[in-house]
DNA sequence: CGGAGGTAAGTGAATGGTCACTTACTTCTC
DNA sequence: GAGAAGTAAGTGACCATTCACTTACCTCCG
């Protein structure tokens, strides 16, 4: 679907790209400076136009950074024919709360941020990131929807927002009230609970 | 619970407050500079200073104005005692998915980037219009739980933040791909789903 | 009535700070 | 000795904020 044209990353180019991940997990976007970047890695400023272009050519690389932690798991989840179709979805729900966790609600951060960027090239990538997340979802909704005679539920493209929603929200709230216990609760008690509820599989049916 | 020192606003500070809200909902907080918001008015930045001490003071103005649009309708629908617990729950996240479609995704926005704010009283006042948000949907959990004997179910919290979620996740995709007719439907259809998935109320004890 | 004094609201031109980015020069390694 | 990788010292653009000054209006007093 979307074609990796090899980052093919020098040692170098990978340690600067983890070093701004590190920034935007502390502040976001906008806490990124070339200034802090160059402080973070341990040389100055005009070093790092050794390894990107520009600014702009490094916050794109962040973005396949996010791709392959978020799109490219999901992906690879919602290939997993050994399992039924709402255990991938919860497996995906969970995916995406835990890289929340542990990554400081990058993924609403660089989205929110990215959203309302003047950079039509940083937009256009991060809508093509969104789309595909939603699209496996809403693929493996349809899938589900297709083994039960359920027609009345909400359409697919409505269910696999609000399975985006979860992560989503609890990003939120990690943010301004991180609490590893709540945290803890929302996945073991809320992501089941929402994937049943979504009335796709059998099980319900009498 | 929150104590409204009121703003008293004169009318030219909300003139001032409208048009920074015009510009955040176009391009969010970053986009918002003294010069932008004087050429909106119509005079010049030093103009603003006689209005507002600082700009930070403007952007906290601007935290009144979402409290205003965002929590205290919600906080009166909670109140009204002529509707079901469902019906009030399901009447709040249709008004944030409302404001959210008419202004252009505010709230998420606002949240975002206050959140990794440098500045501490900014920082403060999003977490308590947040933390007020989710208390009052956690309330109306509890209320409809009471109601019921349903325990098993995923606690108060993590239902609210289910709520929240919805109108988040509609949020980040207005602003990615704006589609009234999409829009449209997650209102009718989704909603009362997600409302009548919370398995509060009466009438599915059977 | 008329002018003196006060004030709110505006202006143009600076201020110092930060930003992304560049240039000319060095240093290290194969 | 050449190229990759680094540096110090800039560049102009933009940022929030301040400054001295003007304008328009109000009020009060003889």
């Amino acid at each position: 679907m979307t074609i990796r044209t090899g980052p093919a990353r020098t040692p170098r180019q990978v340690q600067i790209l983890e070093k701004t991940l590190e920034l935007v997990r502390e502040g976001g976007l906008a806490h990124v400076t070339t200034k802090r970047i160059a402080e973070r890695v341990g040389f100055t400023e005009a070093a790092i136009y050794r390894h990107f272009p520009t600014k702009q050519a490094l916050i794109l690389g962040l973005m396949d950074l996010l791709e392959d932690m978020l799109v490219e798991p999901i992906r690879a989840i919602a290939g997993d024919g050994s399992l039924s179709v709402r255990q991938r979805l919860e497996a995906i729900v969970r995916h995406h709360t835990t890289l929340v966790r542990e990554q400081n609600s990058l993924p609403i951060l660089l989205l929110a941020e990215a959203s309302v960027s003047e950079d039509p090239a940083l937009l256009g990538r991060m809508r093509s990131i969104f789309h595909d997340y939603l699209s496996v979802l809403e693929g493996l909704v349809r899938e589900g929807q297709a083994q039960d005679e359920i027609v009345q539920a909400p359409e697919a493209d409505c269910l696999a927002l609000l399975l985006l929603g979860a992560p989503a929200a609890l990003a939120i709230r990690h943010r301004l009230f991180p609490d590893a216990r709540a945290e803890d609760r929302f996945e073991h008690s809320l992501i089941p609970h929402l994937v049943s509820s979504l009335d796709l599989n059998p099980g319900r049916k009498a």
